[in-house]
DNA sequence: CCCGGCATCAATCCTTCGGTTGATGCCGCA
DNA sequence: TGCGGCATCAACCGAAGGATTGATGCCGGG
């Protein structure tokens, strides 16, 4: 008997990655790549028309929706295929965001063949498909709590690497700028370093923050 | 008669984008890619065996080598291949490196297959190839030298995005304090900014500093 | 040959950032 | 139910960073 073939849907703004993934998985002789997508927007539209087992997401697409967002209204969807976030970076925003939204698994662009097709099987089975790499961050982040930004602080950290002083701060998210800079102190207890830059460098360094 | 097909070797670390630029440039009847690497070693040893005509050379590889080195190692040689770079971002930083170490030309991985056709044979002819964006990226440049670091000025402001307080650059340059803020000045003037934090996120977003 | 940009430094002033201490309310978990 | 983490705010103070002015030597191009 043929069993009935792995149905996936491919979500990258780069043609040339789209053509890459589709080359290598249609080796699988269990994989059929129903269609590919240049927009996020569109990776949603056909989603919810049906008949896809596995979604493979990037992240970054040229402006307007995140993948985020995009596995997530996927996957609100009832009878929804699973997402896979392919993506180019790991920081820790990134893969938070993602399988907050419901993503089934998280992979690395720079994945051999083999353990991409790996992952895409264990996605369709329902199980969760983490590249090894995203797995040890993981673990690092539940180890050492410490390390772990609040939901808020990440957020005015991000705001000082866009480059706001406390003051702009303070007004862009409706704060006195006591909270803000109790917050930054906070910051850098758990940074472990004694200034705004260097918070943002170690942030970035750590992939706790977007660029 | 049928004309010598280009001869082309890849240089990439992803497998997924080996596959994708064989796929997308197979399709041209006058290419053949003779080879796929996944190093900027491997790409330098086989190029100075002769038999290519273009070489795409990704400029991020996961570590050692940077294909920049790797472009100029090329092109160093006599009757060396031309030299197409192909990468993801595009700092300034990078592109005058790559221009500096004697590519042909320089294009983002978001290109449509036209325009990548297009460069490879551009280059093939031995003119030079640049993206759209790139090429008005160096226009900018020219017009407005104004916006230009100068190369001191991105030293001092890459370890400002390191986190590095001005005591600390001083020390590490070999300066006294005033001249490091000086140069602050000039850069805050040159982004249009008024803090340090300010300029570091500028200079990223332009693409100035490494991130 | 001289102008202009680059790199270097000094001295001043003052804004604001950063460190500290201390306090409150809320929520989740044990 | 009470502890601890998170988020919020206040007041204070010292210092680093930023603004300003001004000056020097070097080098390359017009």
């Amino acid at each position: 008997m043929t069993p009935s073939p792995v149905r996936l849907l491919l979500a990258d703004d780069h043609p040339v990655v789209r053509a890459g993934l589709r080359a290598v998985l249609e080796t699988e002789p269990d994989f059929e790549v129903v269609a590919d997508v240049p927009t996020a927007e569109r990776a949603v539209e056909l989603a919810a028309g049906g008949g896809f087992d596995v979604v493979l997401m990037d992240l970054q697409f040229g402006g307007r929706m995140l993948g985020s967002q995009a596995t997530a209204a996927i996957t609100a969807r009832p009878d929804a295929p699973r997402v896979l976030v392919l993506t180019t970076y790991d920081t820790d925003a990134d893969i938070l965001a993602a399988i907050e939204a419901g993503a089934t698994g998280y992979l690395l662009k720079d994945a051999p063949p083999e353990e991409l097709a790996a992952a895409v099987r264990t996605a369709a089975a329902g199980k969760s498909a983490l590249a090894p790499t995203i797995a040890l961050r993981l673990m690092d982040r539940m180890r050492t709590p410490a390390t772990a930004l609040s939901r808020r602080e990440t957020e005015v950290l991000q705001l000082v690497a866009d480059g706001l002083s406390n003051a702009a701060i303070s007004k862009r998210l409706f704060l006195s700028q006591a909270t803000v800079k109790s917050h930054l102190v906070h910051i850098y207890a758990k940074l472990g370093v004694d200034s705004r830059t260097s918070a943002v460098a170690a942030a970035t360094a750590q992939g706790l923050i977007r660029r």
